[in-house]
Order: structure tokens, then C-alpha cells, then sequence
DNA sequence: GCCAACGTTGGC
DNA sequence: GCCAACGTTGGC
């Protein structure tokens, strides 16, 4: 899952804990979200559009999806009036924290590891903020640490 | 700030 | 359904 350190990063996860993951506007990581996360399933927390883009620390999925409130609240820049309380568009899940990296693990260099080319993550163009890590991948950049 | 690679919108 | 125009993401 990515965030922008500046707006919300791998420390204020760590100081909240737990954090709704609010504000997935795009369909496809909705449907991640919605369809492809259970309560314990591992995230890598990623840092993106920011000196150091990579991943920065390990949470945890610790909520069934559930709507999305700012898609509701007028207010919010994530407001969406197409969406309805009975049926609504955008769903979110709830994320722990679990611990940060010992080092940013960089974009840079898991570009550097062949094993790793055909992570979503590293596909060319690819920038969905929520996508699927597979085991494999998963246990191999873990030893990179 | 630039720009490639998207996704969305809306006219037709 | 097509596609041009537009907006966003995010690395660099």
C-alpha cells in the first residue's frame, strides 16, 4: 500500500497504531481492497513521490472492508456524490502497524533483484496505490533487510 | 518542474 | 462504442 510520507507516513502509522486506509479512488485498488485482503494479511507499507521512494515498514490488515465515510462528507476532498449510503462506491480496510524497516528497502533497488521484475509493483507505468504482493516476493525482499 | 502512463469524462 | 481532452500519479 502506498502513501505519501509527507501526507501520511510509516512513523504516523506507528504513532496512530491503526489508521483507516481512506481515499482509494481508483476501482481497481478498491477492488484489492475489497476482494483480495483478509483480517492478518501482511502489507508493505511503500513511500511514494518523495526523495526516497521504497518500502518503509510492515503493517498489517486489521479490518474487513467496510464504505469509505469521506466518500459522504460534502467536506472531504474524497467526497463523491455519485455514491449513496445504500450503495457506495468506495470501500477501505483498516491497517496496523506492525514495525518499520530496519532501512528503507528503495524502489532503486528493488528494481536490482531479476526475481523481483514481474512484481506489480515494478511493472512498467503501474500506479495503483493498493496491489497484490505474492508470497514469494514477500519472503525474498524480507531477507534483503 | 517535467512528462510518461495511465484512468475518467463526455461528445458524437 | 470510439476517442479526444483532461486530470492524476509518481519517478526522476
Amino acid at each position: 500500500m502506498k502513501s505519501e510520507p509527507d501526507t501520511f507516513s510509516i512513523d504516523d502509522l506507528k504513532r496512530k497504531k491503526r489508521e483507516a486506509w481512506d481515499g482509494v479512488r481508483n476501482y481497481q485498488a478498491r477492488n484489492f481492497m475489497r476482494d483480495g485482503m483478509r483480517v492478518g494479511d501482511g502489507v508493505f507499507f511503500y513511500h511514494s513521490n518523495c526523495a526516497e521512494p521504497g518500502i518503509a515498514g510492515l503493517a498489517e490488515v486489521a479490518s474487513d472492508a467496510y464504505a469509505d465515510p469521506s466518500q459522504f462528507d460534502p467536506k472531504s476532498k474524497y467526497f463523491d456524490s455519485g455514491s449513496s449510503r445504500d450503495n457506495p462506491r468506495w470501500m477501505l480496510v483498516d491497517v496496523k502497524f506492525t514495525r518499520k524497516l530496519k532501512r528503507v528497502i528503495t524502489l532503486d533497488e528493488l528494481k536490482n533483484h531479476p526475481k523481483l521484475a514481474d512484481m506489480a509493483l515494478l511493472r512498467k507505468g503501474n500506479r495503483l496505490s493498493v496491489m497484490p504482493v505474492d508470497g514469494k516476493d514477500w519472503q525474498y525482499i524480507l531477507t534483503l533487510e
